[in-house]
RNA sequence: CACCCCAUGGAGUAGCGGUUAGCUCACCUCCCUUUCACGGAGGUAGCACGGGUUCGAAUCCCGUUGGGGUGACCA
């Protein structure tokens, strides 16, 4: 029995695409479902859209997403496998052999410089594994370029050439490509050789059913990564777009997803991208995510937002991520939630300061002040504060939101935010009483504005 | 225009001839609760339409409609 060979074969064009990633997703998965090899092949035969730099984006959402590959060019320079080069504008030498053939058997011709291919004109049936087969008539097939006039060679001739010469098993790409697929078994063919299975997965498209281009939100990788999203939980969502484990989870582990996954299971209809369950998603992944694994991607986001410097109390932060990261779903929410931990200065949202800071609100402020500056430092943790507030609601014959509401808008500036008694106690005592006056001072001239 | 693919609530899906059509997101209500989130209990909402086949169809066949793809000296 062969072994599986796969691969994923993007044109560096500058940036990463949903689409592509999940046809790259299901190359990987059915690579390591069956123990195969997953190759990446870069398609930079268009000269004129083709970047250098634009590999780089290949590379980091590849690696972003996890999806290591077996063979291919690896970051840095190096190359893994031995049926290289892996870029096809490097390749020429092979495609010119292939032309040369064809052009010797009779099989191609020139034709105002370039060099066409004599396509079959009878009926053929394309088996594929998802969708089943398919006839193509052909009678009315034109002649296919294979080589343009000034001698470069066009895509459907290196991607089957490639797909040859790599030992490719299995091609697993977007459907885009099945209507194309009969041109390439015909050259194949014509070849003499024998051709991969097909396997032609459905599309992505935007929420209104419109095809998911480049511009569409949503629809760039890297963006994912900015916005801080897990990788784990985009991965996550992606497997659910075509494909199910038919047990009714939603999230699970990709070991699990690497040992259920098979073509034949994958759907045939295309599926819209859906943003509410990707953060939906990701906010499982992201709660249950432990501490150490968020804080990079946290760091950088508040570091892009100038929230935090190079040099910052690391303990603080951390302890404050953790109550934060209880409440959202995604790292870009964190500029919001985890601003005010860092500066003395924060703004009152007025909306809520006109609804808590009242002249009652106020005095509250004042009695918890004076109740919590009798706290010795080093008792001020979440049980000690909760049972003050709820001794100070008894005496005062008030609710404990009556003291909550004001008290957590006076020390974060928002109305929203973690627990409040692990909010003070992640504060500590110090930044609490000064936040307490900070408010005092500011409503009690003009309570409510 | 031609050819190809597809069609279960707003979205993703389970279902593969006999089910009160299940699950998740979103939305609504209630509970929990210091806010938010989580969690819990409910709710609104679906087999595109029309013909067949069959005792029986979301499931099979045909047509219609709708959506998507391909038809490049782009990939």
């Amino acid at each position: 029995m062969e072994s599986v060979r796969v691969r994923f074969a993007p044109s560096p064009t500058g940036m990463f695409h949903i689409g592509s990633a999940r046809t790259a997703l299901f190359n990987w998965l059915y690579a390591r479902h069956t123990g195969g090899t997953f190759i990446l092949r870069v398609e930079d035969t268009d000269a004129s859209r083709n970047k250098p730099e634009y590999i780089e984006v290949i590379f980091n959402g590849l690696r972003w997403l996890g999806f290591h590959w077996d063979e291919g060019p690896q970051p840095g320079g190096a190359v893994r496998g031995d049926r290289g080069p892996y870029f096809q504008s490097q390749r020429g030498a092979i495609y010119k052999r292939y032309v040369d053939q064809l052009l010797s058997e009779g099989k191609a011709y020139e034709s105002d410089g370039a060099i066409k291919f004599r396509t079959p004109k009878t009926p053929i049936v394309v088996p594929d594994l998802i969708c089943g087969d398919i006839q193509f008539d052909r009678t009315n097939e034109p002649d296919l370029v294979i080589q343009r006039k000034d001698g470069s060679p066009v895509f459907h001739l290196v991607n089957v050439v490639d797909d040859l010469e790599m030992g490719i098993t299995h091609v697993i790409r977007g459907e885009d490509h099945l209507s194309n697929t009969h041109k390439h078994l015909a050259l194949i063919e014509a070849f003499g050789a024998k051709p991969p299975r097909y396997a032609h997965i459905p599309l992505i498209l935007n929420p209104n059913g419109s095809k998911m281009s480049k511009r569409d939100v949503g629809a760039s990788i890297e963006d994912y990564e900015k916005e801080g999203y897990l990788p784990a939980a985009v991965r996550n969502y992606l497997c659910l777009l075509g494909w199910s484990p038919k047990d009714n989870r939603e999230i699970l582990p990709i070991e699990d997803v690497i040992a259920l996954f098979d073509l034949p299971q994958v759907n045939r209809a295309n599926a819209r991208f859906d943003a509410d369950k990707l953060f939906w998603i990701n906010g499982e992944y992201f709660r249950a995510a432990p501490i150490e694994s968020i804080e990079p991607l946290a760091l950088e986001i508040l570091r892009r937002h100038g929230i935090l410097g190079e040099k910052y109390d690391h303990a603080y932060f951390r302890a404050a991520l953790a109550i934060v990261k209880e409440k959202i779903k995604v790292g870009r929410e964190l500029p919001d939630w985890m601003g005010h931990f860092f500066r003395e200065d924060f703004p009152f949202d007025p909306a809520a300061a006109k609804k808590v800071f009242t002249t009652e609100g106020l005095t509250n402020l004042v009695k918890l002040h004076e109740r919590l500056s009798q706290i010795n430092p080093k008792d001020f943790n979440a049980l000690t504060l909760e049972t003050e507030f709820k001794a100070l609601a008894a005496a005062t014959g008030q609710k404990l939101g009556a003291l909550i509401h004001p008290t957590r808008l006076a020390v974060s500036g928002s109305s929203v935010g973690p627990s409040l008694y692990h909010l003070l106690e992640v504060l500590g005592r110090a930044r609490v009483l000064s936040r307490l006056e900070r408010a005092e001072k500011e409503f009690t001239a003009s309570p409510g504005t």
